[in-house]
DNA sequence: TTGAAAGCGCTAACAA
DNA sequence: TTGTTAGCGCTTTCAA
């Protein structure tokens, strides 16, 4: 590679033109030092007629931080997914950061996806997907760099946490299935699952434990083979045809439960809400379609990238603060499946 | 702020304790110049003691040129820019680049968004929301900064385009519905739609203009008032509501077309493809599901995202070269609903 | 308020 | 193959 200096303007061209010192000027952008009025406005205009742009690389060089936010994620396409990550970079680009999204094939990407991001002295790190490796972290607090895990829970104390309400979600599911009549229960979460299934399942468990140990409900515990729609049809494909004997079934997430509403209306001619009660959770899109009229729990991504940068502004003032979780609560959306 | 210099493992640290210069431990990283084995391994083993970390910052600053790329978007959480993202993503971050994210909300952001891409003296912009204006891209040919556009056209010569072949799917659609015995065919576009809508309609009447030459088909251009699936449903409601009579509808997108078709069941109990045909636009998964079951074009993320990648490339290697067109091939996804 | 000067950490031309 | 050197463009003490 050849290096062909880029005719570019620098701060210095401003300063020359404008008659000051280079140091003027770079005050006059950063809003750092003083600067006289009569100075300022010099320098703006010959900026201005310069077209002069910052350069925000050697800015970060030289402070030792960029304004980049880095974002680990995992599959894009998934509804809920993209949601979340608009509201993210909604969020980071208003407070005048620029969004760096890795996303996260296999488990040990981590480790390259956060050298990366301190590579390039990232302002803040965001999990969306997977968890940060303690040595890493370790790296990010020496740097300085504040990070974030979201809907997941991590046992590093320099990390915050951010997640919606899984268990008030999973009570509020409990409790509009027992008011309507159902006794049934089931609870349908994912073989190998992410915190987040987990979480719902034990939330809608502990909700119902006092009517389970009075024995006016029964509750079953089913597993799906993934997370998404194929894996919610083919559990009600095994269970039901296994007898499965249920009225009302919670499930971990949206795309499961219209897989299972399909499947079990092919093959078994089952229908919500005549024949039982299904909740999913997330409220994606789909939910909302004629199709299926999901009753879901909605997640706040606002408020989750709300609270996500929040965090990381607190922590980039103080990496020994101790870990703060904030629950982001949820809210039963009713529609036609309950 | 206070400048708390951060005690960082530098090349020349690395350089010292190898008992080389600075210069051998930037070759070595960087594979550019040679380096003797010896030195090589010497440096490799002092900076994996020390556990040295190329400073990117410096790195792009002294280059001139960043490895970054620069993503416009717009509308995350629809799930047809999602899987593009995320081919998107995953091309470039195996290429060995960084993402950067920008979501455009408002028109006059594109601005805002090249400049901050500029600043960072980003490797490449690839553009999926908007248009980049002919000032903004002199700019980028000035810093030799590649720009393409996806799925949308420009007459600027310094940009590529690459787009799924709108024309070959429409034709591919009007082809199919034609050969199923259907007669009177509409398209369903939205108003002050994208360049891909208008594109598909303008594809299915010319696929479709020598059979209407011979009094063969009847032809009807429908206009929804958004993209989604509401405006779908609206859709069916108002031109239906009308009277329309009609039975074969492409639609702009496979939104518009679940929304048209829980609209038309819903309110007039008409069904596809007892009563009509209809074919959406790019597999997104819900039309998968069994509740729609939508015979639509599935565009190649995959695809696109890697000609995007070689277009910028080979842009720059050389600015001026004339620009080029991509289209590639949708292919016809049989489902029921036609 | 201003300017001079010392870096931030790295790369690449050049000479050895 | 290696080291020296001159930047890349900016920020921030420090002294004036």
């Amino acid at each position: 590679m050849s290096h062909k200096p880029l005719t570019t303007i620098t701060a210095q061209d401003v300063a020359s033109k404008a008659g000051v010192s280079r140091a003027v000027v770079s005050r006059t952008f950063s809003k750092n030092g003083s600067v006289s009025h009569k100075s300022r406005t010099k320098v703006l205009a010959a900026a201005s007629e310069l077209g002069y742009q910052v350069n925000v690389l050697a800015q970060s060089l030289n402070r030792q931080r960029s304004n980049l936010i880095g974002l680990v994620t995992a599959r894009l396409s998934d509804p809920y997914r993209g949601a979340l990550l608009e509201s993210l970079v909604h969020q980071i680009q208003s407070e005048g950061y620029q969004v760096l999204v890795s996303e996260m094939t296999e488990k040990d990407d981590m480790e390259s996806t956060l050298t990366k991001f301190t590579q390039l002295r990232v302002s803040g790190v965001i999990v969306t997907s997977g968890y940060p490796p303690i040595e890493l972290v370790g790296e990010c607090v020496r740097l300085n760099i504040p990070v974030v895990v979201i809907n997941r829970e991590t046992d590093i104390s320099n990390v915050d946490v951010v997640m919606c309400d899984n268990h008030s979600g999973a009570a509020m599911a409990a409790r509009a299935m027992i008011d309507s009549g159902r006794t049934k229960l089931a609870y349908l979460g994912i073989e190998q699952g992410t915190f987040s299934a987990l979480d719902r399942g034990t939330g809608f468990v502990e909700s119902i434990a006092t009517a389970l140990a009075l024995g006016r409900v029964s509750y079953q515990h089913l597993q799906a083979k993934g997370s998404d729609y194929d894996a919610g049809k083919q559990a009600a494909l095994e269970y039901l045809g296994a007898g499965l004997n249920f009225d009302g079934l919670f499930c971990a997430n949206d795309l499961l439960a219209c897989g299972f509403i399909d499947g079990a209306k092919a093959l078994f001619n089952l229908h919500s809400p005549e024949h039982f009660s299904i909740i999913g959770f997330d409220d994606i899109p789909t939910a909302g379609f004629d199709a299926y009229q999901l009753t879901t729990l909605r997640q706040d991504t606002k408020a989750i990238a709300c609270a996500a940068l929040t965090r990381l502004h607190h922590r980039a003032k103080n990496q020994d603060i101790p870990q703060v979780i904030d629950k982001i609560g949820v809210e039963l959306i009713q529609r036609n499946t309950l």
